[in-house]
DNA sequence: GCTCCTCGGGAGATCGATTTCCCACACTCT
DNA sequence: AGAGTGTGGGAAATCGATCTCCCGAGGAGC
């Protein structure tokens, strides 16, 4: 039993596979209604399901388009990866994600594999904004390819982003207005652009006495870590600024078990808003991206002729999120 | 400045097309070692990658499997995928990832859509037991098809799930061995099997008389509304057990907030071991999946003859893993 | 009544890689 | 030396859908 193709849909109709074609793939072009009803008639007979490759192969195009993220193990990069698929199943086409395992050389892997003619075009979250440079300034020659929520130098492509010193100069602003003055940052992966802006973003504010602890990793165990050098320090700080939502679950928790109360002895926030943040005991002050802004914006990037994805940055407004890891009363 | 064909590879390595794909997609026949050198050179001088559409045109195989989850926003599914593409990313395959937002007629879409010659074989997780059934019937006539996690009446083919009603009892044991006796049923999705199990085995253990909250969705929300009737029956209740991780988060954080102590007045569990879990104060005993195991199991499955996948439900062993939760000493 | 257009539809080329033949050459064995 | 054998490599068919031509019929205009 294999699989029925154009061929047989056109024979049971009684048409050319033309004809068939026209109907089946919708080509601009007029057909007598009769034959259409034919052919269609006969397309859900048989189950016709136009074939995929056959069709890519012809057309030279696949309406798919490709997501490379550091790792889905991370509940922000899924965030992200579910903003671009809503957009794309929005206008119809298809996503494929790809997991970098948060290394350079899978990524350059991956982005190969997916421009073998498997998609229209990538979207790619880097994982280095130095050592992506290469691959993606290589694959974006090939095919449309646009950066998303971090930019990689030497891309040769457009990125787009958050506004990372703009959405730590929110929380700065916030922590002071609740007269939380002796900050300190956590951060990990300056590896990436946006580790690299709020890190910059913070020491421009602070000058670079302030109190930072920099962690080799980006996920809750690292926030563990940091919290035991933090509650060393607690005579000296009185709020903490996490780089990321992963870093500041796991210095909350292991805060309090230490019983260092929050935000009563130190406020902390989070930065990505992850869903998660709101579960916690206390829910924690993030800072929330504009995902549905930034995928639409992405698409209509990925779809505009080459000229317009010139090596650029486009930066969206991050948005304050107040719970009560800061402020006890929100 | 259009990408390199075989046939430009060929003709600057001054041979036939024939010979460049030999040596290129490695077919098992000798070549000169000359010509091979002189192949591989011309391949990397122009950055030649073998047209996906038109291989997978030619040989009728796609090196993708797919994957498609109820939906992506929930981190349990999420990890399951992530399971698979681990297993598929090992044998040197492709995944794509479908998310079927809950509904049993995307998933259907969905899956139509990956048949279509883009995929060599197909994971499913189904929406509903009942509801996912004919769509799933019919994709495993065409195409290697396996359940995961989930079972799908009259589906046609085999499933690699939990042994849920295992998993109860070990919860419920472990609960009566801590003196909890007195234990609720909060879950929600009646729909999947595994929800449908999961009451069964309660129910079976603990009469239809026991206490039993139905809510209508799988969220941490729910959880929340669980967790006020709870509390109206914290009288009569010293434990709780949920049927899915999201529901126990909701659960607990409201609880706490009503001021009902967990473990000290009720103990609460829940049940796919979810990162999250740890991160809580307290941590959340649950039932960890042999996910490893389980996508092996899948993968050999899919690669093996259709006769191997007659409809049948295979079960794994679940593990407690037991926290604070449910017994503040560990 | 005749020519010119329009419009629907079919034959065949095409996308790029693989694979089936089959041929040419070199070498061995009698 | 001639026949037999084996091996590397090329020509051409093939996968299935699309798209470019081109043709025939029917209608409009003179």
């Amino acid at each position: 039993m294999t699989a029925p193709r154009l061929l047989d849909v056109a024979a049971a109709a009684g048409v050319s596979r033309a004809t068939a074609s026209r109907v089946l793939a919708g080509t601009p072009r007029n057909v007598d209604p009769e034959l259409a009803r034919r052919v269609e008639d006969a397309a859900r007979e048989l189950g016709y399901r136009t074939n995929h490759s056959a069709r890519a192969l012809r057309t030279g195009t696949t309406g798919t388009v490709g997501v490379v993220v550091p790792s889905l193990a991370n509940p922000y990069f899924v965030q992200l990866a579910d903003a671009i698929a809503q957009q794309v199943r929005a206008a119809g086409g298809q996503l494929v994600v790809s997991d970098a395992a948060n290394s350079v050389e899978i990524e350059a892997e991956q982005i190969e594999t997916l421009l073998g003619g498997r998609v229209d075009g990538l979207v790619v979250v880097p994982v280095s904004a130095a050592a992506s440079g290469p691959a993606v300034r290589a694959a974006a020659k090939r095919a449309p390819l646009v950066l998303f929520d971090r930019w990689a130098s030497g891309s040769g492509t457009v990125a787009v982003t958050l506004d990372n010193a703009a959405a730590m100069r929110l929380l700065l602003d916030h922590l002071d207005t609740l007269g939380r003055h002796r900050i300190a940052l956590v951060a990990a992966d300056q590896a990436s652009s946006s580790g690299a802006e709020r890190l910059a973003a913070f020491t421009e504010a602070r000058g670079t006495g302030a109190a930072t602890v920099l962690l080799p990793s980006f996920t809750t165990d690292a926030g563990r870590t940091a919290a035991r050098r933090i509650a060393a320090q607690r005579n000296e700080i009185d709020a903490v600024v996490c780089g990321a939502d992963v870093l500041a679950v796991g210095l909350v928790s292991t805060l309090q078990r230490s019983a260092v109360s929050v935000p009563g002895e130190i406020a902390v926030t989070g930065f990505d808003d992850t869903e998660i943040l709101e579960l916690l005991d206390p829910p924690i002050t993030s800072i929330r991206h504009p995902l549905t802004a930034m995928a639409e914006r992405t698409l209509t990037l990925l779809q505009a002729p080459a000229r317009e994805r010139a090596e650029s940055v486009e930066r969206f407004a991050p948005q304050l999120v107040v719970r009560a890891s800061t402020d006890a009363n929100a």
